[in-house]
DNA sequence: CCCATGAATGTGACCGATAACAATCGAGGC
DNA sequence: GCCTCGATTGTTATCGGTCACATTCATGGG
């Protein structure tokens, strides 16, 4: 009748009795501090692993000043793009020893951002990644008034932030230079919604290579990341007879597009090219197979924890550039080809 | 100089002394503890604000052995299901007042499961959700050693856990009773891996809608959830001359299979009719658009909060059933009609 | 007028770890 | 042989809250 109703977990000193060394030796030992005679070492790891002990992260925090819990503050996760990146951060985080705490925002707006943050720092976060890609985002990441240490995500313009993105322009270039040397004479391209800085990259990227090769810029037409606005904007495209090449700002907008092209009996890639980005499991499966731009969301999430790492002093390599920005890289496939004769 | 370098954020004595009352007092105003004179109240919120006061959740934790975090077991998060049930569930959880912590699995094992809660519960969380996708994730989470309060999401055999899940068979039901209402004589079934349940629920569904109409049933057919699966099982059954409507266990492999299909010249919906399971945001624009099932991931979300918070004793709904079914529904669009006159 | 009662508030222990400092011990230098 | 020093280990304070209990004070019943 004496059986403990649910034997408490073991906290330190249990392992400290147990192992006959103060309690303060079996702290030592879990921090591999050097003085430690090595014999006393093993006998309080010998307790540990009987009595299962596994340190009180709460506890740790409250004395020791820092957690191993690094909280991201999300926005969007159900888009891929977002919901890769989070994926990338719990992976790099987990392998570095580091739990996830996240805060999803519902709107991305400045006071939004601020709060989300300020609910991590209540919980003693380590620091925080901030995926923000919204311009007003990017603007209240940089001036977030708590001393917490912050990675901003996919924004290269937050104050002094740290900030990890994938090469946007670069992604943009490819796709376009991808176009352009299969014979198309110019690129159209349907655009993310404005307020993302993603969106505005891919703007500029597009529009950086066409200029660079002397062609002429067609208008950008306006998406908000949907398949809807790229049906709709198939349509409009199809219409004008002109139109050989188009460069959509996501894989989804692409898809959407495929479909009106598809629905006027706009054949791709024998009358149009089409080209996406993000490289979403589906593309290889629409029809035609999509040609798109992929983007490393692993190598983002590594490159933000590193950078945070960095900001925490707990590492120190050298030679982490502040703003890194991560190649994309262009995966060819049928929706893309040479023009029609004409 | 006598400027502090970072003025240390306040904690509960600071605003003891600046209310002038005990720290006790100031702990009783922020829980809102009945025996506190109206006036000290004020008196005390006010030094709250003034001080910009932050309780500190680590050390609430650790003192009350209560903490305000709840952990996620996620695996998969970039299939929409998985990412849109997580979200769901911190929308819930947010609203509620909690935060939380997630853990991602690379693979769904015993071992896995258990060390991903025995992570969380290192962090003191207050109780835990596991999405358990996979028969051995169920049985994991069903035999789980700690004592922490869990619920287990898309999973209805965890041992005597609660469980939230969507009613994959009434799912499937809707589907094919869909498919059969258009005229066909049966319906063949892609279905999903055989380790998760979500697909072993779909293929009883669908059996036993056909079988309660008296109809055929043709084998099943396997996917892998991916769109190649999908493209796979398309092309084998454009080989067939007797196939008039298929039921994909999800849209992605609807997805593939309509490209496949596609390629082959084979006509949907006038050939053959599909029907996904997920509704994806990229279903409706498709050619044709995808007739699907979909599945209300925000009200999972809130269940699992409802289930938690009951286990938790916090609340006490006594309405709260202890296995409760997301009825699906079904969303109609243009990949689904009649069979051919033949 | 005294005492029981309950509301309002204060005091000190405690949660489970780390940090700072003290104590102990054996070895090497003079 | 005594003292200093570094390696080990222990003791106590501390992190920032909550909990259990003590205390104070005004009120109402006998």
């Amino acid at each position: 009748m004496s059986q403990q109703p649910a034997a408490r977990a073991a906290v330190i000193k249990d392992v400290a009795r147990l192992a006959g060394v103060s309690h303060q030796t079996v702290s030592r030992v879990l921090n591999d501090h050097p003085s430690v005679r090595d014999e006393t070492r093993e006998r309080v790891l010998l307790a540990v692993k009987q009595l299962n002990y596994r340190p009180n992260a709460l506890a740790r925090g409250l004395a020791g000043r820092r957690s191993r819990v690094i909280g991201v503050v999300s926005f969007d996760t159900i888009l891929h793009g977002p919901a890769a990146t989070l994926l990338g951060i719990e992976r790099a985080a987990r392998h570095a020893g580091y739990g996830i705490s996240i805060v999803a925002l519902e709107r991305l707006d400045r006071s939004g951002v601020v709060d989300a943050v300020n609910r991590l720092a209540e919980q003693s976060v380590a620091g925080v990644v901030i995926i923000a890609p919204l311009l007003t985002a990017a603007a209240a990441a940089g001036s977030l008034p708590t001393g917490v240490p912050a990675v901003v995500v996919e924004s290269d313009l937050a104050g002094d932030l740290p900030t990890v993105s994938v090469d946007q322009v670069a992604g943009a270039r490819l796709a376009v230079e991808h176009l352009l040397g299969l014979g198309h004479q110019t690129v159209w391209h349907l655009s993310g919604p404005k307020d993302w800085l993603e969106a505005r990259d891919r703007v500029d990227g597009w529009r950086a290579a066409l200029e660079a090769a002397g062609r002429r810029v067609p208008p950008v037409l306006a998406g908000d990341w949907s398949p809807k606005s790229g049906y709709e904007a198939g349509r409009e495209l199809a219409e004008r007879g002109d139109v050989t090449a188009v460069f959509c700002a996501n894989d989804q907008q692409a898809l959407g597009m495929l479909r009106a092209l598809h629905e006027r009996g706009v054949r791709v890639p024998e009358d149009v090219s089409i080209v996406g980005f993000d490289d979403i499991p589906e593309a290889a499966y629409l029809s035609p197979p999509l040609t798109t731009v992929r983007q490393d969301f692993d190598e983002v999430g590594r490159r933000c924890l590193a950078a945070l790492l960095e900001l925490l002093g707990v590492d120190r390599p050298p030679g982490v550039p502040r703003h890194p920005r991560v190649p994309p890289s262009l995966v060819v496939r049928a929706s893309s080809g040479p023009p029609p004769a004409s």
